[in-house]
DNA sequence: GGAATCACGACTCTTTCGGTCGTATTTGAA
DNA sequence: TTCAAATACGACCGAAAGAGTCGTGATTCC
């Protein structure tokens, strides 16, 4: 309850090396899964999240790799977070236009559920990538 | 991700509930399953452990039932939430002593998730169960 | 003594998550 | 122009966590 996932952790250790890259160089899936020891296969994948984003920059073919796309004071974790997973909410009813939550009518706790989640958001938005590399 | 336990979102519906009540009153679990259409089995065994934790106070027998071992405004959520699941934490490596997350040594963002288990418990320690009754 | 209630643990089913694999595409350089 | 190195994408699988169920026992009131 209430972990980050793998993909969120990786993909910050991920970027936060990126960010910390000198300007005009890049750096590889393959030499950021070694360094940190990362399975190569699921850091793929999220950097290419990360890149479908727009939040990284892929170079594709040999001397290919990632960079980052802004500077990282521009870069808020929740960017990150929600380049990797979507956006996450604690519950289903913050997030469901059709109220699929079962208990939805009796449901009492609706607006502390909210007020959590814009705590949680809140966190995430005010936590800025150059603050961690 | 970042989600809340049904155990959590039920626990809360039902300690609020309790709150709520006449004092000398009590609730059973069954009432409460009927009323918020939570299943039963499921919210006494979250029951259990709020009784046992000593949040609530638990009557057995006939005529028993429910009741608050204390004022609302002495009960931060995170008491609700550590009786029902026990300390949660965003990744593995904000609680385990023996570091057995595998990529312990080269992690880069410790101290970022440290960072963000303390806001999080923040806006549990800080929400009281007086404000969501 | 019986009915209503809480207490506890074992169990199953479902969903989510972490991780892998195969294949295609792009690019730079020999 | 060919090949190797790199990203891109989707399908797949096994493990773990979560939700819910069941059986049994203990306590209390009438």
């Amino acid at each position: 309850m209430l972990r980050l996932s793998k993909r969120v952790e990786y993909g910050l250790i991920a970027v936060r090396h990126i960010a910390a890259l000198h300007v005009g160089t890049v750096v590889t899936a393959k030499e950021i899964s070694d360094r940190y020891h990362i399975p190569f296969d699921l850091l793929a994948k999220i950097l290419q999240r990360l890149s479908k984003s727009g939040l990284v920059i892929a170079q594709h073919g040999v001397k290919g790799g990632y960079s980052l796309s802004k500077s990282p004071d521009q870069i808020p974790l929740s960017l990150i977070v929600n380049a990797i997973e979507g956006r996450q909410v604690v519950a289903v009813c913050i997030s469901e236009k059709n109220e699929d939550c079962r208990i939805s009518e009796t449901c009492t706790i609706k607006s502390s559920l909210f007020k959590i989640q814009n705590n949680v958001d809140q966190i995430f938005s005010t936590m800025l990538l150059s603050e961690i590399v």
